[in-house]
Formats: C-alpha cells, sequence, structure tokens
DNA sequence: ATTATTGTATTAAGTACTTAGTACAATAAT
DNA sequence: ATTATTGTACTAAGTACTTAATACAATAAT
C-alpha cells in the first residue's frame, strides 16, 4: 500500500484521489471495512485529523458509508463503483488530451510518442 | 490569454506551467519580450508578488533571462525549447499512464482507448 | 535633465493546510 | 459491567501561500 504524497498541493485532496483510486481498482473491495481512521493515518504517515478530513469528504461521493462506532465501510453498489471508475478515467484522458494540445502537439504526434515511449517500456 | 487558476493548488506553481506552456508551444515567441511582471499580474488577475515568483522561479529552468530594467525575454535557444517541449510531454505521458495503471487498465488498453477516442474526435 | 518603466525587496495581514494533543459519545469486544 | 475501539470535535501552534502597500535602483524614453 503505498501512499506517495507530493507537498504541492493539499495532503488530504491527493488522500482523496488515492482512496478513490483504490476502491475503483478493487483494492479496497465493495462492502470491505476500511481500516480505522488512526490507522489509515499512520499507514499514509499523516495527522488523523487530515485523514479524517479526506474521509468525510469522501463519502459525500457515496463510495463509503460510515457505521459510528463499527467503522466506515466501501459501497457494496459495484455499478457506482464502475460508474465512478469510468468517470475518472474519462477526466484523466480528456485532461491528458487537453495538455497535449496546449503543448501544440496534434495528434498523431501525440500518438508516435505514446507508442514509442510503449516500446521502449518492453525492453 | 487565458488564466484559469484553480484554488486546489499554489498559484504560482500553476503559473509556472502555464507560461512553461505558452513559451513551448510558441505563444511566447523565442526572443520576444514578455510582459511586464506587473501587467502579467493583472492579466492572470494575480498579485505582482505572485507572478514575480512564478517568473524567477521559472528563470532557473533557462527558458527565460532578465535584462535588469528592460524587462524579460524568452530565450532565443530554439533547441532548449524544443527540448523543454519534450521533456513537458514525456512528463505528462509517463504521469497519465501511471494514473491509468493504477485504475487497473494496462498499456494496450490504454492505448486502445486513446486511439479510439481520437478517431471519435475526427468526426 | 526629467520622467516613466523595469525588476526587485520588504513588511504586514489574512487565509488554508497540517500537526499535536486531548477529549467525548457510542458501541463492539471481553 | 468493563474495556477497547470507533468516528468525531476542539484548541493551539507552525508553516506556506497570497495579497496589499510601499519602496528602491537602474535605465529606457522623453
Amino acid at each position: 500500500m503505498s501512499w506517495d504524497l507530493k507537498s504541492d498541493r493539499p495532503i488530504y485532496s491527493q488522500l482523496i484521489e488515492q482512496i478513490e483510486i483504490k476502491i475503483c481498482s478493487g483494492i479496497f473491495a465493495p462492502g470491505s471495512k476500511l481500516p480505522s481512521v488512526r490507522e489509515l493515518a499512520q499507514e499514509a504517515a499523516v495527522n488523523p485529523n487530515t485523514m479524517q478530513k479526506a474521509l468525510s469528504m469522501l463519502e459525500e461521493h457515496g463510495l463509503l458509508y460510515t457505521n459510528r462506532t463499527s467503522g466506515r465501510f466501501i459501497t457494496e453498489d459495484i455499478k457506482m463503483i464502475q460508474q465512478a471508475k469510468q468517470k475518472l478515467a474519462q477526466e484523466q484522458i480528456s485532461e491528458f488530451l487537453e495538455k497535449m494540445k496546449s503543448l501544440g502537439l496534434n495528434k498523431t504526434e501525440t500518438l508516435s510518442i505514446i507508442t514509442t515511449m510503449l516500446e521502449e517500456a518492453k525492453k
């Protein structure tokens, strides 16, 4: 469980992103119980207040729910998770293409760079 | 000249990124004079101190140089600009692929999504 | 020579983020 | 019944970022 947090952005915001990703990718399975706020905070080397902030904000998205004293749980609604995953992927892609465009790279140039990078990665 | 700045990240950092992009894409042409700190600050609706911070940090990258009282200028070194552009593109791409991977999409899946999205865009 | 513009520096204030430390109510575990 | 664990709330402190308001030295423009 890697939590590499950078200092150029609010930590709580990065935590939200990463937890969301862990849910969407199945690392945090549907219906399963999350580690406690204190545990997660220690894992991520972060103050419990900060983790608490991230988790409570994440609940607004509906991917989590809280049982007051037994802990937090991932939603069992697989369809909701699937939708969140799809939404995350599309956001990333369009954001990425937008940046490439602003750099002045047309589509073929972008594709060519990607493919060469993937070729490099195979070696 | 659009400067849409978000509040979830330090402004100076976003300014650096966007100015770098404007240089790499040719919006700020090689050898040309930049608007003054005060002008740029007003354009971006930002405090002059913040713009100054971004610009002075940008100079460390070598894309800008300062003539103490006549203003700031874009480097004439086209090769350096080209390299910066390439570096920016590669950073964006690997960052993007990393996120896709964390979402559970491997590189070939990601590549296929992109190509189909680019095909869609042509229509 | 005078004026305007340039980058730069400084101080003060406000805000957001993070941490440390503590505490409380509810309930699961014993 | 008692204890431990849960989420939650609160205060105080430190740091980083941003803005406002000036000010200064160098030099381009007049």
